[in-house]
DNA sequence: CCAGGCAGCCAC
DNA sequence: AAACGTGGCTGCCTGG
């Protein structure tokens, strides 16, 4: 049953239960409702914070009332145990709009989400059993509960809002509104235990579970913490960026095509203009899975003939419009994806707080979203440039030298290779030794390289020879010789592969974490093992910074990497003992990092690399005060 | 009209 | 024998 107090009165029975459920120990559901997802945003509002157990529910309308908000914070604080489905996200809500510490009530919280991911990372779509709190409760608690979210859309909608607007909008006394809110804390109040006794019937052990609680911390703090905006920068970026998308996409439209970002328009017009869309070598153009005719990056760069750094080949006449369609869809994307998400995105003290999802992927990789910081362009400084460390702060990157390969080598127990760690050789250097000689060349060293991601991720000899260009032949030499080489990988993988098949397609990674496998994809099994434990070894390193109270000079974990700033003076003591915290001994292979520090902005780390396709100089030449502002970080 | 799938592209 | 892995996000397009 869902209550929702109105009288002082009613908080005087509310804080009876609080009392009560405090003094049983018991864990109590919690979650609030909000504005939306854009937690450090200007105007957003708490509305209701949600407190229950498997039977009963109190919706405390929190929303401009401080008698409410005071019975909220008092709850939550003084219960002992509570548990959240993605905790993160409320835990900095409250941190944020109901002055409720995250080091209050973090230590206390438990994320069910955390649970379930531990059990099955797979979202439903994936063949998993879901992670949201809907898929997992008609799974596990109630299927035949009513379906409040679509109930609740479809309130949203009559108001004229949509599914991610009506929270702000809806009435919050509505009654739908209401028991969608309440429900929520009693679903999760009973499918915690549901979860955690699966999980230990699983054999995942319990250390694992504290383990992610502790990480998803250290990451809301960072989240917290957010990053600065060069505002003045990225306001005239955005404009260039969008003037330079116009450019080329009216160039395009020259050729019939009206969006840049249509590919069939795009396929129809090359066509028209006389072209195969068929690569060299081929004999058939590429298609995507639907079967429509591929006209992607690789395509329209052999069609405007210009290599993957956009250098001229010289191969055959460019075509104009893979030109315009390439630069103007770069453009688009540079000035929407990250530029108008950056200048967008910003709370009141000019910085963005990226989403750090802790633990997300099959594998347990973490991600960052909105704005997505892991994977802005890294080729040029144009776009990191408009992130800023702290002001007389320098900014610094500590990453991990080759940790795929190396935690593959101590995973393997490739003896060959842990001593060739060891003893600090090239890896791929001396892996082209053995195989070709001591006359070895560039060419043969980046073969081996490619041949050692492929070991990695689980390609093949076919991937490979079109990724390096090298002939197939020579790629599967290459391949049979490596294996050769090292035993232990090979050994490693068929043993991987034959336990998962024994064990209903399940990899158990080091730290005793549980990876479903796809049947028609047991070849992933490496890959998945490599890329968890790299992701675990960066974890422990979050936790030990933690100790060491490093924590605040970081903004964010970027798979095999920290990013953070320190004061000038100090910049390169922080960015050597967070490469202390990092490094250590992985089963007798040597985990090295590499600090860096820059200046002050994140571009700074990227400046030796020479600007690709966009005219930087010309334009700044044209636009002298944003010229003055690039110039600052360079120094 | 919106939600969601597809295509494409950014990162490690 | 051979099999490239993990994400986020935008715009287009279509089905409901």
């Amino acid at each position: 049953m869902t209550r929702v107090p109105e009288t002082a009165a009613d908080l005087v029975e509310f804080r009876r239960w609080v009392v009560r459920q405090a003094a049983s120990g018991a864990m109590t559901g919690a979650d609030t409702e909000t504005t939306g997802l854009d937690t450090f945003a200007r105007h957003y509002r708490l509305r209701t914070v949600q407190i229950g157990d498997a039977r009963d529910a109190w919706v405390l309308q929190v929303e401009g009332r401080p008698e409410m908000q005071e019975a909220a914070r008092w709850a939550l604080l003084t219960l002992p145990r509570l548990v959240f489905h993605n905790a993160t996200f409320d835990l900095l809500v409250l941190d944020r709009h109901l002055r409720a510490p995250l080091e209050e009530l973090g230590p206390k919280s438990t994320d069910s989400k955390i649970i379930a991911h531990l059990f099955d990372p797979r979202p439903r779509h994936e063949g998993g059993y879901g992670l949201k709190l809907k898929d997992l409760c008609a799974r596990d608690v109630d299927p035949s509960a009513p379906d409040t979210q679509e109930d609740l859309t479809a309130v949203f909608h009559s108001i004229g809002e949509t599914k991610d607007t009506g929270w702000a909008k809806i009435d919050i006394n509505h009654p739908t509104y209401l028991q969608y809110a309440g429900l929520d804390a009693i679903l999760v109040s009973r499918l915690l235990p549901v979860l955690e006794a699966r999980l230990r019937k699983a054999g995942v052990r319990e250390s694992l579970v504290s383990f992610e609680h502790a990480v998803m911390l250290v990451c809301a703090k960072m989240e917290r913490r957010g990053m600065l905006v060069d505002q003045d920068y990225v306001r005239p970026l955005v404009g260039r960026l969008e003037e330079e998308a116009a450019l080329h996409a009216g160039r395009a439209s020259k050729y019939g095509v009206t969006s840049v970002n249509a590919p069939k328009q795009v396929s129809t017009a090359l066509l028209a203009m006389g072209e195969t869309l068929i690569l060299p070598g081929n004999s058939k153009p590429e298609r995507t899975d639907s079967g429509a005719l591929k006209v992607d990056k690789e395509v329209l760069q052999y069609l405007a003939d210009v290599d993957r750094e956009w250098k001229r080949i010289g191969a055959r006449t460019p075509n104009p419009l893979a030109d315009a369609v390439l630069r103007s869809k770069r453009a688009g994307k540079w000035a929407k994806s990250y530029g108008v998400a950056m200048r967008d995105g910003i709370d009141d003290a000019g910085r963005i707080h990226p989403k750090i999802n802790s633990l997300q992927a099959r594998t347990a990789r973490m991600s960052i979203s909105s704005p997505p910081l892991q994977q802005l362009p890294s080729g040029d400084w144009t776009i990191r440039r408009a992130l800023l460390p702290e002001p007389g702060h320098r900014i610094f990157s500590v990453d991990y030298s080759a940790v795929e390969m190396r935690v593959l080598a101590a995973l393997a127990d490739e003896g060959v290779m842990k001593r060739a760690i060891s003893e600090g050789r090239d890896l791929h250097g001396f892996t082209a030794e053995l195989i070709y000689g001591p006359d070895y060349t560039s060419f043969h060293r980046k073969l081996c390289k490619g041949v050692g991601f492929g070991k990695v991720y689980g390609g093949g000899s076919v991937t490979l020879s079109r990724q390096t260009g090298a002939p197939l032949p020579d790629v599967k030499k290459a391949v049979a010789a490596y294996d050769r080489t090292y035993r232990g990988i090979k050994r490693y993988s068929s043993r991987l592969q034959r336990e998962a098949r024994a064990d209903g397609y399940i990899v158990w990674t080091p730290v005793g974490r549980r990876l479903p496998l796809d049947r028609d994809r047991v070849y992933a099994a490496t890959n998945y093992a490599v890329q968890s434990t790299a992701r675990d070894v960066l974890c422990q390193a979050l936790l030990d910074m933690e100790d060491r109270g490093l924590t605040e000079h970081l903004y964010l974990p970027i798979h095999d990497e920290c990013l953070g700033s320190a004061p000038e003076e100090i910049a390169e003591d922080v960015a050597r003992e967070v490469g202390a915290a990092m490094s250590m001994d992985f089963f007798g292979v040597p985990l090295d990092t590499d600090p860096e520090v820059g200046g002050s902005s994140w571009g700074s780390l990227y400046m030796k690399k020479a600007g690709t396709m966009i005219a930087n100089d010309s334009w700044y030449a044209a636009h002298p005060q944003a010229a003055h502002a690039a110039e600052l970080a360079r120094a």
